[in-house]
DNA sequence: AATATTTGTAACTGTATCGGTCACAAATGC
DNA sequence: GCATTTGTGACCGATACAGTTACAAATATT
């Protein structure tokens, strides 16, 4: 249904900068474990600073880190940073409005969408960056030293 | 996000169907209410036919109504009927292997993904069309008795 | 101050999806 | 047989998206 992977790849970039903690990350970096353009990484690290979830820094040294705690960001926020527009879409064409249902169903669907689209907040507003950092490194710390060792 | 407006015609036909009744409506009638283009609505119809919501028959006199009772039909069937897909998409490249995150993320996101998904679910899994009926049509006996009138 | 590096962004491309349209065979009732 | 309607394939134009190139602005290093 989505064609859209922007969800999927700003947790995923979340994700690698809560890993790297207080180091900045390099968009060619998090480019390299998204597997895809740094263009399209920078785009997303864009949406997600102007929703103050990540602050960057121009020039070499330069890079992003969150802007918050990995607990403090929800999937609600990086949904609503990322992803604009419902979950479905209205009718292109505006129905009839000589035929009592093209007259009333627009409204009725509208309450319908509302009714999902809060049902699915709720979802992603209990779940947290860190929550989805413990789950994709069950190992976390032994990650991190060796990532810190690393450099 | 989803640029697709099935699920609303979906609804919006199977109200129109509703709405007849026994007797049988025409994709043409059907598409003058929905405002498109007849083919668009037996596309869909053939959908919800394939579902087992809907029965057709061609030839003059033919047309499509519903297979049951429109208590018995939840917009959940509707759903599945049309939509294919889930309501968020993963990377489309896979991710890098050799990062940690990237290994795991795929995982904890289908799981997050299906979280979403069995939510969404289960408000749909509420909602017949014989409610969207009523909520379009209040006076709706007495619009019913005049569409029997006028054929 | 000069240089190297990195972000932010605009512009363009190729691909996929979607709604709309035409055309026509198959089915059905008169 | 004839008119009508569904079911379906084929095509078109519009739109969205990910990917890519290119470059100005910002920043650290020397």
């Amino acid at each position: 249904m989505s064609t859209n992977t922007r969800f999927a790849v700003a947790v995923h970039v979340l994700t690698v900068l809560a890993w790297s903690g207080d180091e900045p990350v390099k968009s060619d970096g998090v480019a390299t474990s998204v597997n895809t353009n740094p263009v399209v990484i920078r785009r997303t690290l864009c949406a997600l600073s102007r929703a103050g979830l990540v602050s960057s820094q121009t020039g070499a040294a330069g890079g992003s880190r969150l802007a918050r705690q990995p607990g403090q960001i929800t999937l609600l926020e990086v949904y609503r940073a990322v992803e604009g527009g419902g979950i479905f879409s209205l009718h292109r064409q505006p129905p009839s409005m000589s035929c009592p249902v093209g007259m009333h169903i627009e409204t009725v669907l509208e309450d319908v969408f509302e009714e999902v689209q809060t049902a699915v907040e709720r979802v992603l507003a209990k779940i947290t960056i860190e929550q989805v950092l413990q789950k994709v490194g069950p190992c976390l710390t032994a990650g991190r030293k060796k990532a810190r060792a690393a450099r």
